[in-house]
DNA sequence: TCATGACCAAATAGATCATTTGGTCATGAA
DNA sequence: TTCATGACCAAATGATCTATTTGGTCATGA
């Protein structure tokens, strides 16, 4: 429970920075446990060794701790994607990712809580969401068609659906994958066999036999695509980091 | 309001037969529109034109009324698909299967309530729905996965994967496409062209190039199957129609 | 300068009471 | 005798009021 002896001003920006990363620590870890609704900021603060004024100095209301904490998992996640495909090219395409994802998903319950729309866990996060981030959301739409596009003119994927099309039939499939384990009484596969047919589905209903050249192509402008999505999820969540 | 000037002790199992579907149709309208936490037994025979013990002549429990109603729905579908079948043997691949159930799902509330666990409308009955019908949904399963081993044996599907992975993973895509509309807020294709996307989704990740004669040769056996199923769903149905 | 916890209004949880509801069964019509 | 019915009961649910908690502020003091 005792933190710094010294739990003295926080000198400097670094150690102001380490104090918001740490209460963002511990709201994400609260959050998959409790839900959004039974977490109480002063219990945030007190596992966080701070005041309770303190998180306010950091964040403006609950609402905007919490939603930062799932937008810093999501970067989070957006990184390890970079790091994948910066190893492996053919970590570029959609097969892949879906199962980067999913797997993903299985270790982080904040971003499951995400993308199936859990409202025992967020609450009324997912209502208000859209009025505080809407723009990152859109920005997210609109980097998932750009990636699409650029896929296409690798001619990596299919070219007969219109784009957005397929971004909605990704987002289908892998919501499918995600939702249907909880949802179903009956015999699931186990992750990772889960994951290898998400992934076959993905390949097979999006992607041509791929290129190993116009592959490598496409991997700078995919990368820099995700590149600038992270970009702007990272200012987001620094702008909601006070002062 | 005024039913039969004689509300008669019904004359012969026709009419009692009638008067029971009479109360199943009351119970499937308030369920969808209601919820079945907020609908009462009171209200579906008043409704129905009959008082409300009689409910309890044809049906045990509240519970047992409102799964029946449910079973009954998804008799009519399967009915449905048998019809289509017969029609055009191209019908019986999964990617037309899919379809249509999508299709009708947007016309059937209740069963997209079941498909996609809506809570709000199925209330405890998603939870409570095995200890009564358990053996149905475990028929059901039994069902698909043959049906999948008939589909391999005529070369109309991949060898590739396990046929209880195939049967999740259609599960797992048809619910995506289920789920994903209410779940995301933003643009969402309409009906039509989101069903013809799940229909290239499955086709591609499941089915092969088919051939018309071994299409043919499939179609009385995938037929006799769901048959199978039908009839094992309507005797579970008369089966909770009391006496 | 800046972290803090007492403080306040508003929301939530608890407790108590009133109503409704699922299910039964004595009654009476046919 | 057969069988539909609605009054009836215990249990669950909802309404109402009170006590507590919680998000958010700000004067205080290190």
């Amino acid at each position: 429970m005792t933190r710094l002896d010294h739990p003295a001003t926080a000198t400097g920006d670094a150690e102001r920075d380490r104090r918001a990363e740490r209460i963002l620590d511990t709201a994400s870890e609260l959050l998959v446990a409790w839900g959004y609704r039974r977490v109480t900021i002063e219990e945030v603060a007190r596992r966080s060794g701070v005041g309770k004024g303190t998180v306010y100095l950091h964040f403006h209301t609950k609402e905007v701790l919490f939603l930062t904490a799932v937008m810093r998992a999501q970067s989070v996640m957006t990184e390890r994607l970079l790091q994948d495909m910066r190893a492996d090219p053919a970590r570029i395409l959609p097969s892949s990712i879906a199962r980067s994802i999913y797997l993903r998903i299985h270790e982080e319950p904040i971003i499951r809580a995400i993308l199936t729309g859990d409202t025992d866990t967020l609450g009324t996060l997912s209502r208000t969401a859209p009025d505080h981030v809407g723009d990152l959301l859109e920005a997210r739409e609109r980097t998932l068609d750009t990636y699409f596009e650029v896929l296409r003119e690798h001619d990596l994927v299919r070219t007969s659906p219109p784009v957005h099309l397929q971004r909605h039939a990704l987002s289908a499939v892998l919501t499918g994958y995600l939702v249907i384990g909880p949802l179903t009484p009956y015999s699931t596969p186990d992750t990772e066999t889960a994951a290898d047919m998400l992934a076959h589905t993905v390949r097979s209903s999006f992607e041509t036999g791929h290129h190993e050249d116009r592959l490598n192509e496409a991997v700078p402008r995919i990368i820099g695509l995700f590149q600038g999505l992270l970009e702007r999820m990272n200012e987001e969540i620094s702008r909601q980091k006070l002062t």
